[in-house]
Parts: structure tokens; sequence; C-alpha cells
DNA sequence: TGTTAGCACTCTTGTATGGCGAGTGCTAAG
DNA sequence: CTTAGCACTCGCCATACAAGAGTGCTAACA
């Protein structure tokens, strides 16, 4: 459909609006190296393109700026990844050179790092937490009516949270409870813990020990919801360092959108495997109808995964970002899943 | 020094362009309520106050705008605290409605209230970690050659992170040791842990017992730091609200230095008592040489404190403000003391 | 028939110009 | 001491104009 000069023009025409933010001209186009035509031919075959959809103009004399079905095309047909330039790869591995033994810990750096090397913002998704099994519950009484109640989970994530014990409970109860609660929960999952401590309380109420279900009850109120969402965010200003987002509007509905963890799930869909690259009004978001996100998935051991996102203008470096993110999906992987199996 | 009427127009000024963020004129000050005199005389005064360096211009035929000596001497001098609208205090009390039992709880949502009624910037300090009282260690063994520490302090804060344990220690030996910590190191702050791990350690050691002295020695490294920084923030992105920013660059910048937590010092000086108010180049830092802070502490129990910080342009709502963090700085001296004592 | 040089045309950008309005400072009268 | 009046100063805005970049079209060329 489309010939091999016109490819050849219109990938040089994103490559250079990616690269220079300005509207590329034919004459502009005619200097560069591969182009062995003239301004006028390169004319022709724009006004095709654009006829075709594929590149527009912002105004009637201006040159050429690619679509979004221009970039679709080209992230689709054209672009050709490059492997990773040494810097790069030396600071991606930067994430993992002092052993961090904790997969929240190694996240969070990787979204630092990422952002630094995009100069775009990065949004990490940890594995889901209510996946995680129960390991050890504990209760620490603080004084004679609060105690913290703290899970710990196989992956080494500790969930606490104060909580109101009833009145008159005295230590040694409440030592005997927390072997109850661990004989029973060990080994469940914090997704189905809060209906298993349904379940015990019930049991508890039925055995006639009312106090017990009583605390069993609070203490279930108290790990209804994991407190953190296990999101990590990194470069969340580098927005404001693109010269496509200047208004100020924009600019604040899209950092309000990235903040709201309710919108997490439209930005990055989860349970989708490998890359995926949203561009403009393809996103679900209509404050990121100018920004394009790349995501990647990862996997933690053989069940778990979490995501990598990009987010940036459509103006962004797709071959440089799926390089990087291809590599850093990879590295993520084995890492974490080395410290999840240890 | 300033006659009455000097004052009335000082205030009258500040006020309007407080409230309108422009340049007040001699006509338009002159048809203001509590105004009885000609715009002449208003001039006249207004050209003594630029003479005092109370007021600016920003061309030679303009408006008047407040100098930061203005500013100051509108805060010391002018500021007439009224009591708080009705609507306010009841989102203040909203804050503490749902009985939340956690310190940090609350001050996230204290944080979040005061950015949303102010429309500035919140940042709120929590009492300093370090000198919280270790109620409980324990050590959770995940596999072989890991395990999670965790600290649970009497404010029912909970410190935990994963480190490497010794090749080969069982979970009775693990256990052992547990107890020897919680021996010796319970009663003990945050801020002494490590040197008292440190006694301890070398003490195992005497004893000949290597393997735990290990332990202890990468237990040590594991606790070294609080991870949190116990930093909160409310509105971060309010500063896009205000008309004064408009420079990107500037805008930049400011975040950039909000986020930063070695640069919170800078911007709440620690063991400032009561209500201190920052205007412009009064502040530490020159990426808020645009701003006003407004800082006040408040009270836990009798030894611990913490801070409420408002960022604002110079151009700020003095006097809601100091009645706003007035009364959130009694209510939550009153609640996080009461929470503290149980 | 595909390619290209040439040219008229369009549109943005930057600069100069003038009128309008808001505000000031000064003067002189009350 | 206060104030009305007035000349003056700027910023703001619309208009105008030239320069520059880029396009589309046409005609010539290979």
């Amino acid at each position: 459909m489309l010939t091999e000069r016109q490819l050849l023009i219109l990938k040089v025409t994103v490559d250079d609006y990616i690269q220079s933010a300005q509207p590329v001209g034919s004459n502009q186009l005619a200097k560069k190296s591969g182009i062995t035509f003239s301004s006028a031919t390169i004319r022709n075959e724009m006004a095709d393109l654009e006829g075709m959809g594929f590149l527009e103009k912002t105004h009637t004399s201006s040159g050429r700026v690619p679509s979004e079905r221009g970039y679709r095309y080209y992230v689709d047909h054209l672009l050709t990844p490059r492997p990773l330039p040494k810097e790069d790869i030396i600071q991606l591995r930067s994430i993992f050179e002092d052993k961090i033994s904790e997969t929240e810990e190694v996240i969070k750096r990787s979204a630092m790092i990422l952002s630094e090397l995009t100069n775009y913002t990065s949004i990490l998704l940890g594995p889901d937490v209510r996946r995680h099994i129960v390991k050890k519950l504990s209760i620490v009484p603080l004084t004679t009516n609060s105690a913290v109640a703290i899970i710990v989970t196989d992956s080494g994530h500790v969930e606490n949270r104060v909580f109101p014990i009833p009145e008159g409970l005295n230590p040694s109860e409440i030592e005997k409870m927390v072997n109850i609660l661990n004989e029973r929960l060990v080994g469940v999952s914090l997704n189905d813990l809060h209906t298993r401590l349904e379940q015990e309380t019930m049991m508890i109420m039925k055995q006639h020990m009312e106090r017990y279900g009583e605390l069993f009850s609070t203490f279930r109120q108290a790990v209804i919801l994991p407190r953190e969402k296990n999101v990590y965010y990194g470069g969340k200003l580098n927005i404001l360092n693109q010269p496509d987002f200047h208004d100020l509007h924009k600019i604040r509905s899209l950092m309000d959108v990235m903040e709201e963890s309710e919108h997490i799930p439209m930005i990055i869909p989860v349970g989708n495997q490998g890359l995926h690259i949203r561009i403009g009004s393809e996103n679900a978001l209509s404050a990121m109808e100018d920004c394009s996100v790349i995501t990647v998935s990862y996997d933690i051991g053989e069940e778990q995964t979490g995501s990598i996102a990009i987010v940036g203008p459509k103006r962004m470096d797709y071959k440089r970002i799926v390089s990087l993110l291809d590599t850093l999906s990879g590295d993520l992987s084995k890492e974490l899943t080395r410290i999840f199996r240890n």
C-alpha cells in the first residue's frame, strides 16, 4: 500500500519530529542522509501521506507532524529496535548492584532509574499483594485497649495496623488468640484472609468464646485492605520538562489522573502480558489523549506478575523506550524471581 | 511611624491584592468601604508608603503591590485573626470523625483536608520516630537464608526490613536470639537502638557465640535507618492553581525542592514552637523566594512534637491560614495525645 | 512517466505603530 | 490638609507590515 519511498519519508519524518519537536518541512527532510531525491518529490509524497492520514499539518503552510495513525504505523512497521547503548545498560544494571533483598525496594529503584534514563514518568506495579501467603500473624499490645496487628507474608511484605482490643483481655489471652490465629491462617492468601477470618470468628462464637470473637472481629476489620497500593512512581515531575506540555491546565489534569490510584488500571491494563504501546486517544483516559504509554509486564516466579509503564508525549522516543523496557523487564523478572525463591 | 490612615491604606491594599491578585490603584481603593477620603489623598499616602518600602509598583503607572516588607508589616501588625467560619471548623473536625487509632493515619488525613481547605500545599511532619521506644522485636524467617526483621514501637509504628541470615541457623536458634534481643532492647529508643545493638554484638562475640554475633550484626545493618521519612503532603499540585505561578521552570524547581526530603528542614525549621510566617526571601531556599510558608507546631503528649506547614504564594490568605493552623494545631495535639495515651 | 526547478501563495513570527484605559504625580484651589 | 483637575506614562491590544518557512502547482526535463 505504501511505497518504499513513502515508508522512508514517513520514518524519517517521525524520527525527526520525535527528536526536534518541530514540524518537519520538505527542504529540511531533503538534507537528511539517506534521502536521494529532491524536496519537491518529498512534497508530493508528503501530500499523499497526509491524504492517507499518516501526517498532519498544523496550518496550511507549515511542515508536517505525524498523526496518531502515523505514529501507530511507525511503531507497528517501522520500529527497528536497536541494541541499547552501553551506558544505558550500565545504568539499568545499577538497579541491582547492591543486592537488595526486598522486592519493593528493587521496584522503587527501578522506577527511579527508569525515569532518570528516559526523562519521562515511570509507573511500576508490584506483584499483587493479595496473592501473597500469610507467613505469620502477630498482635502486639500497645496499651490496655489498643494493639497493633502484624501480618507477614511469604514475600517478606509486612502489613500492620493499630486496632482497638476489647476491654480486659489480658496478655496471656491475647497470646493464646494469636496462636489460634496462626494455627488456622498461616498459608492463607491475603485475598482469602478476610473471609477465612469471618469463618473462624463464627467458629469461635459457636464455641461460646465471645470475648475472643470480638477480638477476631476487630482484627478482621483492621486487615480488610492492604494499606499501600503497590504502585511506585519515578519522575512524576518530568512532564514539566516536555516542550509538548505547556498548558498548565492539561498538565494538572494529567498529573491528577496519574496520582489517583483508581485510575491506574486504566493506564496499565492488568493481566496484559508483554509489551504494549498506546498512543494518544488510544488511551482510556481523556486526560491522557496527548500522551503515549508504553507498558510491559514482568514475572516473579511462575505465578506472579507486575507491570512497568512509561508515560510521555506522543512524540516519545519509542525506539529507545521499547529497548529499555524490554531489557528492564527481563532483568527485573530474573532478579525478583531470584529474591522470591531465594 | 505610620499614621492611622497609612495603616488603613496598607491593610486594605494588602487585603485587596491578596484577594484579587491585581495591582491595586487609588481609584479602586477609594471605592472600598471604610475609606472616607479621595483617591488623590490615597495617591499621596501610597507614594509615602512606597517611599518607606511597604508598597511597590510593577511599572511607573500601575497600581501598587505589597512589597515583602509590606507583607511583613501586615502580618506583624495588621493581622486581626477572625474566628473560623463554621464550614471550615466542620471540615477540620471531619479529620477526626471516624476515630482512627493510628497517628500516621490522622496526620495523613490532616494533610489532605488542609490542602483542600486552603488550596495550597500542606506539609506535615509527624513526631520524630527515632524517639519512639521499642516495644517488641521479632524476626520472621522467610527462607533458609533470609528473614524479615520487625520492630514495633510504643506508638504503634512498625519498621520492617528483609535481611539475610547466616547459613544454617535453625528456627529454634533464631527464636532464642529474638528472646535475647527483646530482653535487652525493649524500652530503648529507635535512636539509641543502633549503638545498643553494637554493644550487644560485642557482648555476644565476647561470649564466643560468633554465629549469633553475625545475626546481630546483619540485623543491625537492617535497622540503621527508619525507612519512611515521616513527611506527609497534601495538595502537591495546588501550586498549579495559583495564578502567581505561571513560570513552568519556577514551578518545577519549587516542586522539586518540596519533594526532596533533605530540604524539609530548610522549609520547616525543626524545634520551632508556635506559629511562624516566612515571607518570600525570608525562606532559606531560593526556590521558595516567591512563596510564603506558615508553620505551626503541635504536641503529642509532653515530649513529642510535630509540625504543620502551608506553602503558598506571598499573596497568601494569611488571616485565614493562621486561623486554620491555630485551630488544627490545637485539635491535632489533643487528638494525637489522646491516641498516644490511649 | 516519474522527477525536479521555479514560482505564486499561505501562514506564522516578529516588529513597529497608534489608540485606549488605568493609574500616577503634581499643581492649584478649596 | 484635602481634593479636583490635568498632563503624562505605561501596559495592553489591535492593526499593519516585512521576513521567512513551507506548500501546491505547473511546466520542463530525463
